[in-house]
DNA sequence: GACGAAATGATATAATATAACACTTGGGTA
DNA sequence: TACCCAAGTGTTATATTATATCATTTCGTC
């Protein structure tokens, strides 16, 4: 069994680093500008592997010192969220970073209820079997929204 | 193919009139207490194969003459979600009636963002491939929010 | 350096949801 | 029957999430 979540003592550093490279290589492809206020909020987003809520990031960025409002939150995650830099947790409100942002993919979320941390998985028979299930009854499908809730492997056996 | 989605010309009197009559029973089986309340939100959910908001419900009872404030509408709405009679669908922050809830299951909805409807699948396959993508990385599954947005079969063809 | 488009600032408000406490109702029991 | 208790609802206030609008700034291009 392999977890798909990042284990107790690893290098976060290095995951930060390494979305914040590929983050730069997605915007600059697509001849988008990664400002200081979306990279700002793109790294207070993956300052951990849980998802994180406009609310919050909001707090953080004024506890930084930087004068920012709602909209200036909703505005870097609009941009986040359209590049698919990060991903929208529909059950919990709250925004995630992509670690594979360089491809398209319908991702499915695992998300622990005991510790908070998000998973992104992108699962061909979940995908193929949601295609097969749309396919059979017509239905055009243009997005999907797959979050799983419960626990975490570390979480249930500890 | 068969359409999920409700014939264009059917009577959606019978409709609700389905509904209520299993909600009734669910709730005799849970010694829960239908009220008056209760049924009131309900109705007004089953009024369309759409998914209506607390607020949009609340709109309704008060039309209807209905002293009502938001925390009377959550609560009824948490009472239908907790006995499965309705649903929630997050990336809509709405409700949608259960037309299956005498036994547990884990839908899938499928949106249309066209005509606004709404449809409830339960997909062996797509259920399968969830709990085996779970069970690959040791996930403990708890609940599962399973939405798909595009159009439906009406609406990609006319 | 001037221009225009994109980004951000700032203010206000909309939309969604819950906390807290008072009152009412309904069913069981002395 | 009268009482009690728990469940349900009423009421007020407020928390949380999100967006509309217009002013100002920044940035790349000419």
């Amino acid at each position: 069994m392999t977890d798909l979540f990042p284990e107790k003592g690893h290098d976060h550093g290095r995951c930060i680093e390494s979305a914040l490279q590929q983050a730069q290589d997605v915007a600059e492809a697509n001849n988008a500008r990664f400002t200081d206020m979306r990279r700002r909020v793109f790294t207070l987003i993956w300052q951990s592997h849980k998802a994180i809520t406009a609310y919050e990031l909001l707090d953080s960025l004024q506890a930084e010192g930087v004068r920012a409002q709602p909209p200036t939150v909703y505005r870097a995650l609009e941009f986040l969220v359209g590049l698919g830099l990060i991903h929208r947790i529909e059950s919990l409100n709250a925004y995630f970073g992509c670690d594979m942002p360089h491809h398209e993919h319908l991702g499915q979320y695992f998300i622990c209820r005991n510790c908070g941390r998000v998973a992104e998985a992108v699962n061909d028979d979940m995908s193929n079997a949601v295609r097969a299930a749309a396919s059979a009854v017509g239905f055009r499908i243009e997005a999907t929204t797959i979050e799983i809730q419960g626990l975490c492997h570390d979480c249930a056996t500890h």
